[in-house]
DNA sequence: GGTCGCCAGGTTGCCAGACAAGTTGCAACC
DNA sequence: GGTTGCAACTTGTCTGGCAACCTGGCGACC
């Protein structure tokens, strides 16, 4: 019996945006329900019909919310029984967004290493290669992401984009440069994963601006180093966030020889 | 175009589990297709009513299972147009280098400049990550390598290339090795037009083995630096010989931090 | 020639109603 | 008391229909 009513309210009406489709506004209505504690763990939420009247939506649409809600473990069904809330902690709704990134075929990590290990080298070689115009142009796109306001997320992917991929270009290793390209798309979903703080983008723009300082001297041991240092940092924060406790990160003083790529080679 | 029944056959029969609800076991069998390689990424399903056709089942229950297996990212809906195999990021990537690489040609100085990048942060990687099993198997291949005659070309190139591609596999990057596939033809070209001579070809064999030295103490940075010199080696050869005089190869010798790789990683 | 709007055909989104199948509780029966 | 059978309720699935949307082609218009 259904006194659940009671205190729910008879009707809970949508919002009418129908740019999304319905089941999505319904599993946010139900969503919110549970979340905000209308709805406690273990409680048994009114039937199907009940629920689509006070929706007032068709039964189809109720029950596929409700099946997306099931999947992502917020509710569960028992038959002949009713639809019951399984759990209301916010844990749920992060651990179906770990999942989606999960269906991609390679890790987070794995896409980082590959974006560290073409980076660093385009750096080295940047350090050989690029002009003095190409790096004039690194301190003015690297001024450009220093000044990006930290809640304005596109404007800081897109500045932070810009300046790797004049360091790339600066490489003059076009291959390169295609290969990261292919790259970008994901890295752009990293990045919009992540959740900079003014203290992480000021500490970025330092380690740009060192990139920078090291390419001047045309020192391309350092600036390897601290692009690879800033790039690791990135990489240990996404990973660690990442629920993959296997990435643990420790940093190599080593004395090793470090190879030298070829001078000279069209700086324009 | 649903062409495709003629290559899928005409209906795919679900086993009568009845004790599961009916949308799972379609969604079992559209994975098993889709993972099998039947349908491949950014294919087109067939219709709604043609899919409920082939599967004997309603298309209420049909749409049920398509949009579970939405939600785990495995297929994409495009309204008017129909159900496709959402593309991986991996497959999106594999695409990109497809179409870029065979489109342009590019330098052998930059086609072996990125070969070095990959391969040399995954024999870092490898040192961190490659099972024993995996390290028997390298000094195998490199045995192969060794035993083969100078003069038979392609038994040299076959050899060496197994040799590269199990170290790459070493390194537990499935994306990593993906890129360094897209450039096994340049590399083979090269590789071609190389003249290996008896002194050449045993030095190699030598800096494979103490590749493999090092990737058994579980070496990051000496591995790492072996690697390079075999690699740098190889590339002075190419690129001097290449009537490309911009390139001067030097090797610096430096004290700098090296920043080090996660350890662990399902070494298996 | 190029661009725009319109229309037809195909596909998914949503709805309404009906029946099958599972669960519970209770009354009737041994 | 223990068991059986039934009725009420709930979710699972099917059917059919219409709305919303996308594409491609065609003709009108600039």
């Amino acid at each position: 019996m259904p006194a659940d009513d009671a205190h729910l309210g008879e009707s809970w009406a949508l919002s009418p945006d129908s740019r999304r489709p319905l089941p999505e506004l319904i599993e946010q209505k139900l969503r919110e329900q549970i979340i905000g504690g209308a709805l406690k763990a273990g409680d048994r939420l009114p039937t199907e019909p009940e629920l689509a009247r006070m929706l007032d939506v068709a039964r189809s649409s109720l029950r596929t919310a409700l099946q997306r809600l099931q999947l992502q473990g917020i509710v569960e069904v028992r038959r002949g029984l009713g639809w019951y809330v399984r759990r209301t902690d916010l844990a749920a709704i992060e651990e179906h967004l770990e999942g989606r990134l999960a269906a991609k075929r390679f890790s987070a990590t794995d896409l980082l290493e590959v974006r560290i290990s073409l980076e660093t080298t385009a750096t080295a070689l940047a350090a050989v290669r690029a002009g003095d115009g190409e790096l004039d142009e690194l301190a003015k796109l690297n001024r450009r992401y220093q000044r990006a306001p930290v809640d304005d997320q596109q404007e800081v992917i897109e500045s932070d984009e810009e300046f790797h991929l004049a360091l790339i270009r600066a490489s003059h290793n076009e291959l390169l440069e295609e290969m990261y390209q292919a790259l970008v798309p994901g890295l752009q979903d990293c990045k919009r994963h992540a959740h900079p703080s003014r203290e992480v983008h000021n500490r970025s723009a330092n380690e740009h601006e060192q990139v920078i300082w090291f390419l001047r001297r045309r020192d391309e041991a350092g600036a390897k180093t601290a692009m690879t240092t800033h790039l690791l940092g990135l990489y240990n924060d996404i990973v660690t966030d990442d629920a993959e406790p296997k990435a643990t990160l420790t940093t190599y003083v080593g004395d090793h020889d470090e190879p030298r790529w070829p001078r000279s080679r069209g700086t324009t």
